[in-house]
DNA sequence: CCCACAACTTGCGTGCCGCGCACCTAGTGC
DNA sequence: GCACTAGGTGCGCGGCACGCAAGTTGTGGG
């Protein structure tokens, strides 16, 4: 986050990372999603200027690297919702927290498509998705107190699971709504209460 | 499914792939969770009495043939949904059909609990299970009709997680409960309507 | 200011794997 | 029985993950 909150050595390590991350997702898109095979190791290395032995100290896949960006975004859900006010019903707080991690910047669709298109990348982003939910079941638990593990972690999958779908949707080739719109419709889903017997919801 | 159903190289076909699976599954339990890379193809393929080269005719990874039960499972579950009878609820239908097909018979313990405590199989098991979305989110429409095809995708990937989630919970080592117990608790958090305030939903 | 130490990068070597290709074997339908 | 087709197998190639042992660059103590 803070580029300035971290050493030097920490900060070079981000950049590495990102560069390599930024170099296999943009040579994946210039592929396109029948290509991927066609996007060697060395490829990367290169256009991130570095060597292939440290590409792999980052990454152990092309599929890993191309994805980093979502696995990264869904490590921050835990402290999006926990940011909301305290006092904010669950339902809402939830549903403002992932329209605030998920939409600011709006997603690149390029990107998100070629992802979403390529079985095995889209294998890679399910885990990114997953990797969301643990800091959001914890995030879910402090506002709804202990003891109720269960509840809280079949929520948090639920909440990751429409925003998934809500992805998906928003890539259609008709789709016209913001992901924002569609987010919200996807969430009134799990959370029903909040927006009972929405006639919108299609 | 039913074996007599087809000619004979449909069913020899069904027995490599299945040979292959089990003995890639028992090596993998065998080594146990952190001895996965022990696992060579060459054990696998010569342990299901067939050709390396064969193996991956089926197969395109370890991890793939490790998880395969769990991927034919979960293609059941849209016929499932549809075997229950017309007039039930959505709601209780998905839950009598999830609880069918997942608890009958009692899902390999140790085969799950591996499994899950490998982080590369993890990720197979995840594909595995989301793979039951398409067909029950498909299910679900014949049941509500058309024109909420959000609706249907979003619940199915909540319960799809929900299991998923129930899956994890009833592997924990302190765990009595039933598979099924748990499962129905867990689609509860899904279905709050079956259930309303149920205090036993922990 | 300099030096010893720690972290990161890199080149090299090794073993494994996915898969295309061509050939062989066994099941099928006439 | 016989041609045909689907599946099994051996071989070989290109690529990849990763351990190891330098080389290089940032860091902190004296």
């Amino acid at each position: 986050m803070n580029d300035d909150a971290m050493d030097l050595r920490a900060r070079n390590k981000q950049t590495t990372r990102e560069a390599i991350s930024h170099a296999a997702l943009r040579l994946a898109i210039e592929q396109g999603p029948h290509g991927l095979a066609l996007v060697r190791v060395h490829d990367i290395a290169t256009a991130a200027g570095v060597s292939p032995r440290t590409y792999n100290n980052y990454f152990s896949s092309r599929e890993e690297a191309i994805c980093s960006f979502q696995a990264d975004q869904s490590k921050r859900v835990g402290e999006a919702l926990r940011s909301r006010p305290a006092g904010e019903p669950l339902d809402e707080a939830v549903v403002a927290a992932v329209i605030e991690l998920y939409t600011n910047p709006e997603p690149d669709k390029a990107g998100l498509r070629m992802i979403m298109s390529t079985p095995e990348l889209e294998g890679e982003a399910l885990k990114a998705f997953t990797m969301a939910e643990g800091p959001l079941a914890e995030a879910i638990a402090t506002r709804t107190g202990p003891g109720r593990d269960l509840f809280c972690a079949v929520t948090a999958a639920a909440v990751a699971g429409a925003v998934r779908v809500a992805g998906r949707h928003w890539l259609e080739p008709g789709n016209t709504d913001s992901f924002a719109t569609i987010l919200r419709r996807a969430l009134s889903c799990v959370f029903p209460a909040a927006r009972p017997a929405d006639p919108q919801d299609q």
